[in-house]
DNA sequence: TCGTTGTTTATAATTATTCTAAAGAAGATT
DNA sequence: AATCTTCTTTAGAATAATTATAAACAACGA
């Protein structure tokens, strides 16, 4: 159960002032028990199903974006018409039920490390992610 | 170096009669010695610089979603505003330079195997793919 | 309260991808 | 080879996710 008070330290944290639609947006996004996997669509949907206030779709989107950008929310690479995004922004895989259009955390002892043993020079690696998907 | 006969087999395979134009997409897909990673917009360019001939942007995409559907032609997971293919469709991980936008091949023996320990009932495996994202 | 700066929103713009339908080419039949 | 049928190509329109715009509005500090 997270706070109002922590909402607002997450939108402070990200340059954005806590107005009611961000405040209703933090409320969909990180009052949660588990990790919530996401497109801009669910969220502008739910945010009218749990709030019962619409925000508007361009709001939805810039502050999606900042707390991507301020690392508060993870973009799952999905080959999908739409983007997907993680709250859950700690490096982990997942398990993406192509059907149903789902994405299921792994937990990284069910994946086991990940050791990479090519290097290209002059990069670092910056994630390992994996993804598995999964049909009936 | 494939031949023209090839290109015509593989066509022929995915129900598409060999016409000039997709002899052309062959030509730039397959005619190389390594593996290609590309979107749509890069072999639509190509086919002009390497053949000299236009082929309209409606049959690239119809071909390439043959080829595709057919297993000629991989989709790699990847979260761009375009859709990467890849003309080794073994099963296989890349690194994904963010920078250059640019695709590379890792062999299997640089990441080693990936045993996934949790299922879904009901669901089976269809791929694993590890991504690596490099920044500098 | 006032002034400044940041925000919301409807709506337009952009862009990758898919669709449409008319003109053209491939393959089969004679 | 001429003809018929079926598939293909293509320009342009349609679709849909995302981003940009700019006018009305709200947060905040003085
Ligand atoms: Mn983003
Ligand atoms: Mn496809
Ligand atoms: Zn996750
Ligand atoms: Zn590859």
């Amino acid at each position: 159960m997270t706070s109002k008070q922590e909402f607002i330290e997450k939108l402070r944290n990200s340059s954005l002032r806590p107005t009611k639609q961000r405040i209703n947006i933090c409320e969909v996004l990180f009052n949660r028990d588990k990790t919530f996997h996401f497109t801009i669509n669910d969220l502008f949907n739910l945010i009218k199903d749990k709030t019962g206030e619409k925000v508007s779709l361009a709001t939805v989107y810039n502050t999606v974006h900042a707390f991507h950008r301020k690392g508060y929310l993870k973009e799952i690479p999905i080959n999908s018409n739409q983007t997907y995004f993680d709250t859950n922004v700690t490096d982990h895989h997942h398990f993406f039920d192509v059907k149903e259009e789902k994405l299921i955390d792994l937990k990284n002892e069910d994946v086991g490390p990940i050791e990479i043993q090519k290097s290209i020079p002059g990069k670092k690696i910056k994630s390992v992610e994996v993804l598995v998907k999964l049909e009936d």
